[in-house]
RNA sequence: CGGGGCGUAGCGCAGUCCGGUAGCGCACCUGGUUUGGGACCAGGUGGUCGCAGGUUCGAAUCCUGUCACCCCGACCA
């Protein structure tokens, strides 16, 4: 069944089509001409940028650093720690050769076999490997520690399956390796930086999480210990949308990094690595749209305000743009971002939908009526509420307007998680519920061999065993085994 | 890699069963009228029908091969 909607189909049976489309008609990113990867397009790398730069100040508060660390990797630096090459192997593109030349049949160019590298390298799936190998070098003494750096990188993982923001075989990421003196410290790390993401979810993006730790099926391979931010998107599925991977030594044994402490004694250095991802838009995508298209959080948006004026000619045109340059002033005044759409090869019906879909969070409609009237209609986008209100005082309205769009917008999204959030005792309802999407409190006795047999019966995974909330202990769901605590269970992106 | 689908103008599609001048809607260009929720009228541009063979007087259509892409699985952030 397709229904159209103002410029968008949703098909009601395929969320993930209709995710698909709006990424592509709000002009987000399309796919590219590589396979599996993406481009992404100026608006949607511009609400990118939003993300960065404010994760990248939330990291520097913490006294993190940015550095940058090589695209390419020698594959023997991979094969160092077992469970890493294990977990990545399957998924990566390698450099063979360094040079081409013209095709000796006259058909463009071939690969020159005389160019084979003696080692190959590979395109980074992560930088654990090469930055434990450039580590190693810097790092001699206790008072080298901590060293916090983080990298805005892309990498390339060969995935078989590839969708759009969410898994594509180049994305863009941060991801963040400290080294530390003492375990007590990297795990504090790894602690501090999952909160730190839960937060920036929560204020920025106005996306609810739950932070928990993954169990060992799903933890990253190479980590002692993996906590999770775990985002619910409308379709009732989940979304793992930030990861803090504590990797205690495993790293510095297999790059052998140790330092002298201060009874000037080897000790190997503790490690953690952290990352979000440009998976994050995704998240933001399926998390607030609606069925005029996407819905932006005001901390986020490119454009916080746009302002269309409907004239009939030129003069009235003039006379609008004259009420609204002071506004625009003073909207800049207080640091919000304001479009003026005064195209007039574009009607303003056209505008109004094309800013809809495009998520931004306030639109001012200003025409004739309003001049007469001292007057401009406002519309909201969360709600989709029209209001036509007095030009004095509209910037300062719109200030607090914009926060109550963020807090409203993330209630919203909480509410729904809440709504499609159950506590399930028996594996036999669960069996049933999770036909519907939602998350799943239940009863887990802690074993990989129940939770293969959930995911086996059901296409639902354990997401994470949550740090907050009930924890209280009980039996398992699927064997009526002991539980420490309830888990979260849902089929996820 | 398995199962299903699809490939025809920038986008979305019809035409394929039953071979006979390459079509429609949107977009684009020109002119005019319009402008408070995706404007209207008139005229116009644009396609070696995914690619390679074959059958035929004649192929988008039939046959063989091949390559993309999409969806569902397996894998994964």
């Amino acid at each position: 069944m397709a229904i159209e909607l103002k410029g968008l189909t949703k098909r009601k049976d395929n969320y993930s089509q209709w995710y698909n489309e709006l990424v592509v008609k709000a002009d987000l990113a399309e796919q590219s001409a590589v396979r599996g990867c993406m481009v992404i397009k100026p608006y949607g790398y511009a609400i990118w940028e939003k993300m960065q730069q404010t994760l990248d100040r939330m990291f520097k508060e913490t006294g993190v650093q940015n550095a940058y660390f090589p695209l390419l990797i020698p594959k023997s630096f991979l094969c160092r720690e077992a469970e890493h090459v294990e977990g990545f192997a399957k998924e990566c593109a390698v450099v063979t050769h360094y040079r081409l030349k013209n095709d000796p049949n006259g058909n463009g160019v071939v690969v020159d076999p005389d160019a084979r590298l003696e080692e190959e390298l590979i395109v980074r799936p992560t930088s654990e490997t090469i930055i434990w190998g450039t580590y190693k070098n810097w790092i001699h003494s206790y008072r080298d520690l901590p060293i916090l750096c983080n990298q805005w990188a892309n990498v390339m993982r060969w995935e078989m399956r590839t969708r759009i923001f969410l898994r594509t075989a180049e994305f863009l990421w941060q991801e963040g390796h400290c080294a530390h003196a003492t375990a007590e410290e990297s795990e504090a790390r790894t602690v501090q930086m999952i909160n730190l993401y839960a937060e920036f979810a929560k204020k920025y993006m106005a996306m609810p999480v739950i932070k928990g730790v993954k169990s060992a099926n799903e933890r990253f391979a190479g980590a002692l210990n993996t906590y999770t931010i775990e985002a619910m998107m409308q379709d009732g599925k989940a979304l793992q949308s930030g990861t803090s991977h504590n990797l205690g030594q495993n790293f510095a044994k297999a790059f052998d990094v140790t330092f002298a402490n201060k009874d000037n004694k080897p000790e190997y250095v503790w490690a953690n690595s952290w990352g979000v991802s440009t998976r994050l838009m995704g998240a933001l995508i399926m998390t607030h749209s609606d069925d005029n298209g996407l819905v932006l959080p005001p901390h986020l948006a490119p454009i916080q305000v746009v302002i269309i004026p409907i004239s009939k000619n030129a003069e009235q045109l003039a006379a609008i743009t004259d009420k609204v340059l002071p506004i625009i002033e003073r909207l800049r005044e207080l640091g919000i971002s304001v479009k003026y759409d005064d195209a007039d090869n574009k009607r303003p019906g056209f505008k109004f939908a094309d800013y809809e879909l495009k998520g931004v969070p306030v639109r001012l409609a200003i025409g004739a009526r309003d001049l007469e009237n001292g007057t401009v209609e406002l519309m909201r986008r969360d709600t989709l509420e029209k209001e036509t209100l007095p030009l004095a005082g509209i910037a300062d309205q719109i200030n607090t307007l914009l926060e109550d769009i963020q807090n409203n917008i993330y209630q919203k999204a909480l509410k729904m998680r809440n709504e499609k959030t159950y506590i399930c005792d028996s594996y036999d309802e669960f069996k049933e519920k999770i036909e519907d999407g939602g998350f799943f409190l239940c009863h887990w006795d802690g074993t990989t061999e129940t939770e293969e047999r959930i995911k086996e019966e059901t296409k639902a995974t354990i997401r994470c065993i949550p740090l907050d909330g009930d924890d209280t202990p009980g039996v398992c769901m699927v064997t009526g085994k002991p539980s420490a605590r309830r888990v979260i269970i849902a089929r996820n992106y």
